[in-house]
DNA sequence: AAATTATCGCACTGATCGTTGCGTTAGTGG
DNA sequence: CCACTAACGCAACGATCAGTGCGATAATTT
C-alpha cells in the first residue's frame, strides 16, 4: 500500500494543547489590541511553549485562520420552520447574535487582516447554510433563488454594519431584512 | 494671545517625507503580506530613517489609519446628474471601481484588521457623500431617504463582495443595485 | 507489553523591532 | 539676512521575535 509520509495524530496532548492555544487566541483578541498578538504571547496565555507554535502555525496569519474555520464551521443549526421565511429570518436572526459578540467580531476582523484577499473563513460556512435553506425550499417546490444574489442583500447589509460602523446589528432588524429582501422578490 | 504650545511646520521636508512614505506603504501594501508592513520596512522603502516613522507614527496602526483617511477623502466628486437614481448610479459605480482596485482592496483590509473597533476611515467619507447625495435631492422636492438605511444596502453588498468574498464587483452591477433599492423604496 | 515515532519542552542563537539621546538640517518668523 | 526651533538623520541599547538542534514525553501500532 502507498503509506502516508507523515502519520498524523490527533491524540489527547495534541487536542489539549490545541485547545489551550484557540482559547488564548480568543482571549488575547478579546482584551488586546490585534497588533500585540504574537505567537510568544499566545504562548504564554495558552501555558505551552512558543516553539510549539512556532512549528505547528508557523505565523499568526496561519493561525488565526485556523482559529477562524474552527469557530465558524458548524456553530449554527440550519432550522427548518417549514417556510422559506421563517427559515431565513430565524437563521439570519443568530448570525446577527453572533456578529454582534465583541469576542467574534474581534476574531472576524482580525481574521480580514491577516487571511489571504479574497475568501475569508468568516462567510464560507455562512454561504453552504445559506445554500441549504435554499436547496430545502426548492425541495418544497419553492422558487429557486440564486445563493449569490442572497448573500449579498442578507450578509452584506449585516456584515457591513458589524465590521465597518459601531451600530450594533440586532437580530430583529435581520428579520426586516429578511422580510423585504423576499417582498423585492415577489415584486420584481 | 494664547499660542499654541507646539508650533507645526508642514513644510516642504515634512510634506515630502509624509507623501514619501505614504506612497511606500501602498507599494508594500501592494505586493507584500500584510503581516510585512513594519515601521522599518516602510522607512527603506520610502528612503526615511526609522526613527521618524516611530516618532511622527508611532505603530503601523496609526500610520495605516493615516493613509486609508488621506487616501478615502474627497477622492470622488459627488455627481449632479439632476435625478436621484442617476446620482446614486453616478457614484456608487466609481465606488463600485474604486474598490475593485487591487491596491486599494489591500489598503482597506489592512485598515480593518488594525484600526480601532468600530468606525472605519474607509467609510466615514462614503457616507458624508450619500448623505450629499440624499440632501441634494430634498432640496430638489424629492424623498427623504434615510442616509443609513440607504447605506446598508447600497454600500453593504458592495464591500461585503469585496472583503468577503473573490468576485468582483463592477460598475453594472453597482448600478443595477441602485435600481432595485430604489424599486423597493417606492412599492413599500 | 514493547517498539516506534509524532509531538512537545528546553536551551541557545541570530535577526529584527522599538526606543532614546544627541547632533544636524531646514522651514518659519523677525 | 539672522535667530529660533520643528523635524530629520545617526548611533547605540535593550527587548522581543523567529528559528534550530536535541532530549523527553506520550500516542499509536505490533
Amino acid at each position: 500500500m502507498a503509506e502516508s509520509s507523515t502519520q498524523v495524530r490527533p491524540g489527547g496532548r495534541s487536542a489539549k494543547v490545541r485547545a489551550a492555544v484557540h482559547r488564548a487566541v480568543a482571549e488575547l483578541l478579546a482584551e488586546e489590541e490585534a497588533e500585540t498578538l504574537t505567537l510568544p504571547a499566545v504562548a504564554a496565555r495558552a501555558g505551552v511553549h512558543p516553539t510549539t507554535l512556532y512549528r505547528r502555525w508557523g505565523s499568526t496569519a496561519q493561525l488565526l485562520n485556523d482559529v477562524a474555520t474552527s469557530r465558524f464551521t458548524d456553530d449554527l443549526v440550519v432550522p427548518d420552520s417549514g417556510s422559506l421565511e421563517g427559515d431565513l429570518q430565524r437563521w439570519l436572526a443568530d448570525v446577527a447574535t453572533d456578529v454582534a459578540d465583541p469576542d467574534t467580531l474581534a476574531l472576524m476582523r482580525a481574521t480580514i487582516g491577516s487571511g489571504p484577499a479574497g475568501g475569508c473563513a468568516c462567510v464560507e460556512d455562512r454561504h453552504r447554510q445559506l445554500g441549504a435553506i435554499i436547496r430545502r425550499e426548492q425541495e418544497r417546490g419553492g422558487a429557486a433563488l440564486d445563493v449569490e444574489s442572497a448573500a449579498d442583500f442578507l450578509l452584506g447589509p449585516l456584515y457591513y454594519r458589524a465590521v465597518f460602523t459601531a451600530e450594533p446589528a440586532s437580530a430583529d432588524w435581520a428579520r426586516t431584512l429578511v422580510s423585504t429582501y423576499l417582498a423585492t422578490l415577489r415584486t420584481s
